[in-house]
DNA sequence: GCTTATTGAGAACACTGTTCTGAAGACGTG
DNA sequence: CACGTCTTCAGAACAGTGTTCTCAATAAGC
């Protein structure tokens, strides 16, 4: 359906541009894409909770019934934020040699696409790319496990396993950020201070591990602990690659 | 708080006995267990989407506003739902010479608890097994990864990884179920035959990857898929710990 | 300029979570 | 047995939701 995005719908707009001239409030045409615009707007602001019909609606200066025009339903509309996210994603070529990090620069790349917009990762979580323009990306994946010598059944699973870490991450860092925000913790490095101070003040009889730990669960960021999961998966993943013998005498 | 679940609440009940006598309809009391009891029959039978208050008081044959006595609000009594989970949850003590296969079992009776109930996976994905209750289980957890001689920090983010592959693969689960429903097809044999033969039907020379591998993505039962997804990461976890050079010759 | 077809507006329906107001029941005390 | 008290449930109400309907106004084609 829709291919290269923005231009086939908004190419056709020259002829309203004399009907600016008039000084009614211009009308501009509402389109698919200036809906999900405004629902990418009102997610930010109000989050997936606050992200109704009417209120996009309302960012729009439209009536709610407008919308229903462009958009079969709210679900649809959550379907082509979803699809939004994989727009300008990066596909490189297999490259056998670096597989490893060829997939963990596709995952952070992917974290960051899910953390740009607030509670984007609650959307992701919801759905799966197996619509016409995000088959392609799964097909690439596939592409890199493969060539980088994995068995055909772990390549077929090594992506759920991915995209499963990948989005539940995301979404358990949405979940803190949505819980700081009604905790009213204004930084987050003071909510961090909060959790910390909870497991710090926990019996260390009882939960020895979870006491001398509880610094490296929290005090690492997201980032490095993000990078430490990736590590542990990507790894799993090499486990099952077998060295090739055929290959020249340089080790 | 609540301790052994059912005893606490039930054991005084002998008083209502007497006006049982009555042709009254006996008004057995309202309590939080069997309110978390009848919101489980209504996920069972509606699912996630349907599973409002009015239901709830529906089943109990009780108005809305009664439940909202025991229960502050539907949030804390998702968080309740949540709770049952691991009710019944074993915690093997750490055994370092077969912690692969605790984990393994444990993550195993953790996805059919998730999959017991409708749309549990939904659930749980949106809650943190960080109330009292629950924290016994991380610390047990966190035992047997430190017993198996993972570094600290690997230790400290393992849980994450695995907790986050069993719940969003039981989440996955949930939506193709929910979706099965939807597309009104009968058996699950039927839904995954027509979902192999969409993949089928793609293009190869643009997807060759897919169209291969589409045969271990769907054939192979989601126990299987579920079995060597954990084992990825498994093994994963096992490269990052060291063999014991200080144990008695016998390997 | 007129007809036709699309597009948006507004009201409406059947829901949702939550709160408020009353009434009816069970309890402890005379 | 009778009284006041206090918890517990019922019912209505409020503000909000996704979706659909009807109808007026606007733009496009001739």
């Amino acid at each position: 359906m829709s291919r290269s995005r923005r231009d086939d719908q908004t190419m056709p707009a020259p002829p309203w541009e004399r009907s600016r001239k008039r000084d009614a409030p211009a009308r501009v045409p509402l389109t698919r894409e200036r809906i999900v615009d405004a629902a990418f707007t009102v997610l930010d602001r109000e989050g997936y909770d606050g992200l109704s019909m009417r209120q996009v609606a309302a960012e729009l200066g439209v009536a709610v019934s407008a919308l229903y025009a462009h958009v079969a339903s709210k679900d649809e509309l959550l379907e082509h934020m979803y699809s939004r996210l994989f727009d300008d994603q990066e596909l490189p070529d297999p490259d056998p040699e670096h597989w490893q990090e060829q997939i963990k620069e596709y995952a952070r790349q992917g974290r960051a696409r899910l953390l740009r917009h607030r509670d984007m990762a609650r959307i992701s979580m919801a759905h799966v790319p197996f619509t016409p323009e995000l088959l392609p990306h799964v097909e690439r994946l596939l592409a890199i496990f493969r060539a980088a010598g994995m068995p055909d059944r772990v390549a077929a699973t090594a992506g759920d396993v991915l995209s499963t870490f990948l989005e539940g991450f995301a979404f358990e860092e949405s979940m803190w950020e949505e819980r700081r925000r009604n905790t009213k913790a204004g930084n987050w490095d003071e909510m961090r201070d909060t959790i910390k101070g909870y497991f710090d003040a926990l019996p260390p009889e009882r939960f020895p591990n979870l006491v001398t730990l509880s610094g490296m669960m929290f005090d690492d960021g997201n980032d490095a602990r993000f990078e430490l999961g990736l590590d542990i998966i990507v790894r799993g993943l090499a486990s099952y690659i077998e060295p090739k013998d055929a290959g020249p005498a340089s080790g």
